[in-house]
DNA sequence: GACACACTAGGATGCATGTCCTAATCTCCC
DNA sequence: GGGAGATTAGGACATGCATCCTAGTGTGTC
């Protein structure tokens, strides 16, 4: 069994990825795949025996590609607040995708939340690359104990933003609230050092 | 045309209500539905003639259900700060349903815009329902001129915390940012009065 | 040039779904 | 008690879907 044409699998994964995004997984069809690779609707069952599997390839494509985000970051900035900068960063550069799909891991783990979709725990990975990454950036900021909790406050913060923006079709309110992330981030900054036992007071 | 017994319509939309929470519009059939109120699938053509229009009425539902619930604390509490609480406080009511199925309003709203969904502007209309609630909260607290943004924040803040606890199913994830969030609240009132110039400074 | 194997096309199959029809039953008012 | 309209049951219908099969086409190897 020699490698098959990658070239077309990674086409139709691509194509699902972006489908998956914008019209979420269960309404989205084998034909509207087929239709934006331009291949034969019947000639799926060679690359993947089941819509199960495409999700799975899509889950593990956007794994990959959060990997190798999260790994240029780490060694683009030196800081870790720059780093966590970053982060923050993807709500202005993906602002129009958010605003018309929303975020496209929060949307799916929610869409197959409610499917109780075996693939449901494949998904939160992708949310816990983020978490994981996160939380050894506060770590080195400083905050051994609340790492965790500052990670998942940021995480939920962005979630949020993601989904009223999407919701409202509002792009100001992601700049607005993103600039409120950057504030609280250096305050966070100029106050690490300490015992975290004060970090999430007085916000 | 005399009017039809509510008791089985408000029976169904009752049920599709719940039914479309718990595993969203797309993924909920007309059969679902009827066994949830033991009738026969056939029949709901009588009650309603499309699925949309089920969907029309549990809106509608909601709506009016929200629109009590914030009356209700509109009556019951004097102070603003204690009813945007009595807000605040959905989350830890709910904890155990938000956990297993999101936010009603959030997920409904992520499904139907990721649907293109014409009821999407009605389901809206509810975030838009607690928006306007929680503004003239704020602006009672004196925040006139930030009173929107300060509404969308903390709506934003919520729905990623819903988000995130249905994702990862973690309850006391809920309990650490609703208590951040008590504390952001006070905090608001603490520095009210003042020109809001700088209510969103330092968090 | 022949053979194995990847790849493709097109259609068959069975199932679930939204929609719709018809006939039976119930309920209430005269 | 009879009749009109609300309500119900059960199923028909077309459609869209995931899945699967089969036969044809390429392509590289010996």
């Amino acid at each position: 069994m020699s490698k098959p044409t990658q070239t077309t699998r990674e086409r139709i994964v691509a194509a699902a990825d972006e489908l998956f995004y914008q019209r979420g997984f269960e309404h989205t069809s084998f034909t509207d795949i087929a239709q934006a690779v331009n291949l034969s609707r019947g000639n799926f069952y060679h690359h993947f025996k089941t819509k199960d599997d495409i999700l799975e390839a899509v889950i593990a494509y956007r794994l990959s590609n959060t990997q190798a985000m999260l790994a240029a970051w780490e060694t683009n900035s030196q800081d870790p607040e720059s780093r966590i900068n970053h982060f923050i960063h993807i709500l202005i550069m993906n602002q129009a995708k958010i605003k018309q799909f929303g975020c496209p891991v929060g949307t799916l783990c929610t869409e197959l939340a409610k499917l109780n979709h075996a693939s449901h725990t494949q998904a939160n990975a992708i949310f816990t690359l983020f978490k994981d990454w996160l939380q050894s950036q506060f770590i080195r900021m400083g905050y051994e104990a609340k790492a965790n909790t500052l990670a998942m406050h940021l995480l939920g913060r962005s979630q949020g933003i993601a989904l009223l923006a999407n919701t409202f079709k509002d792009e100001t309110f992601i700049e607005h609230e993103v600039a409120q992330l950057r504030r609280w981030l250096s305050t966070l900054k100029k106050s690490a050092i300490h015992t975290d036992d004060n970090t999430l007071r007085g916000h």
